[in-house]
RNA sequence: GGAGGAGUUCCCGAGUGGCCAAAGGGGGCAGACUGUAAAUCUGUUGCGUUAGCUUCGGUGGUUCGAAUCCACCCUCCUCCA
């Protein structure tokens, strides 16, 4: 269920309702591909850094531990002991990630596993009974993720098979929250957009998915090469086919500024392993701008990442302290960088919709879309 | 005391007459990262803007040319006494 509360131009702030809670939207989804956000944070932490969803892999948890494991454990939210809605990617994503491991027919994909080699078939069925198993709340239709830019005779075809699958997936995806021993019954199917750079072949497949009634739209196969601009263009054409009353969905998308562009352009749902991995690499955010924390300027700065931030980093610990850990190889500046770049993440979406709510939004666009994405040193000297 | 071996750019270490400001690794410095094959990858690391200058334990020598050859000296290591 998804209720919009309040609109400000394209912009929305609603209520989306699944099976395990309730998430106010704008929504950052923390990614934890295999059932953990790298960099060693776990459930208990995802409470604590504002985390409303998580996203886990179809793919990535089929081949371990397997989906059934998970369903034999009471499935995945009991296995992560993660309380909160989960959305599962289907795959599609592996499809272009994974490219050079892969064939794709009709049927689907087959995958050599690129942990052992092993051959893996997974088409929109085989991705459909994966996430029953796994019991997310939201399962993502199996796509094509096709990488930008390509020949448009290309894109045109692989957009139509991945038409053709979402068909298979809707059925497929009926069937199992049927089944009377089903790990979670209220599980719902979000269905892809797709169609490269090329505004009408992206318009065609949203009008030929938006027909088949999926419990919300996502918008894919964009930042995978593409200029910035052109991403922009590609929501632009495609959102006004969207259906307006069901959630959408940015799928990995981006910067605090693709974010806060995507919600001015109507969109309500963002992941992206950005933050986390830039944490691991020392790539810390603040409202001032990025800073590189293993750069030598830091190597005395006893203030923490960010002034204003309430995260269990800066609540204790210098930039000094943080920057000794990262050359020193601990660990400790992995996890301790994580939680604060994902809870800076959730802290922006929590201030895009409060800025939604009081009809302010537009002002807080123009002050944080182009400041948040550049660096602080990029900041002072413009 | 005797015999042998070694000293190279921040560190380790290759180089045994010109193609050497000197391989490779580490460390340092900086950059990238968008539904996670990522604790990853890339660049840079004697000085100088260039011409060029200084550098391979030290000093002197051989040579058109020396990190590389010779002499002496210094330091370190191993073995024997």
């Amino acid at each position: 269920m998804f209720e919009i509360l309040k609109k400000e131009g394209h912009a929305r702030r609603g209520v989306f309702t699944c099976s395990h809670g309730t998430v106010q939207t704008p929504v950052f989804m923390n990614v934890g591909t295999q059932a953990a956000i790298k960099g060693g944070v776990s459930a208990c932490d995802l409470e604590e850094i504002g985390c409303q969803i998580e996203l886990s892999n179809t793919y990535h948890l089929h081949l371990r531990p397997g989906d059934q494991v998970i369903r034999q454990l009471g499935g995945l939210h009991r296995f992560m002991d993660w309380k909160g809605p989960i959305l599962t990617d289907s795959g599609g994503f592996q499809v272009f990630s994974l490219s050079g491991l892969r064939k794709i027919r009709e049927e689907g994909v087959t995958f050599a596993s690129h942990i052992d080699g092993r051959r893996i078939f997974m088409g929109p069925e085989e991705s459909m009974a994966i996430q029953a198993n796994l019991g997310s709340d939201v399962a993502m239709a199996f796509d094509e993720c096709v990488e930008n830019p390509s020949p448009r005779e290309y894109v045109q075809q692989s957009c139509q098979r991945t038409a053709r699958w979402l068909t298979r997936c809707v059925t497929a995806h009926k069937q199992q929250i049927e089944q009377p021993d089903c790990v979670n019954p209220g599980q719902m199917l979000f269905g892809i957009n797709q169609g490269g750079t090329y505004a009408d072949l992206r318009r065609e497949h949203m009008e030929q998915i938006a027909a088949l009634d999926c419990d919300g739209y996502a918008i894919g196969g964009l930042a995978v090469g593409e200029p910035t601009q052109v991403m922009y263009d590609m929501i632009d054409t495609v959102e006004p086919f969207m259906p307006a009353d069901k959630p959408r969905y940015l799928m990995g998308v981006g910067t605090p500024s693709n974010i806060i562009e995507g919600v001015a352009r109507g969109l309500d749902f963002f992941d992206c392993v950005m933050p986390a991995r830039n944490a691991r690499h020392g790539k810390l955010y603040t409202w001032q701008g990025t800073i590189n924390l293993k750069n030598e300027r830091y190597k005395l700065d006893a203030r923490p990442i960010d002034e204003q931030c309430g995260c269990p980093t800066c609540r204790r610990f210098s930039r000094a302290y943080l920057r000794h850990l990262f050359t020193a190889g601990e660990m400790l500046a992995m996890r301790l960088a994580v939680l604060h770049n994902l809870y800076f993440y959730n802290t922006l979406m929590a201030r895009i919709r409060a800025s939604l709510d009081e009809d302010r939004f537009e002002v807080f666009r123009k002050t944080y879309s182009d400041l948040l994405s550049r660096s602080v040193r990029e900041n002072e000297g413009a």
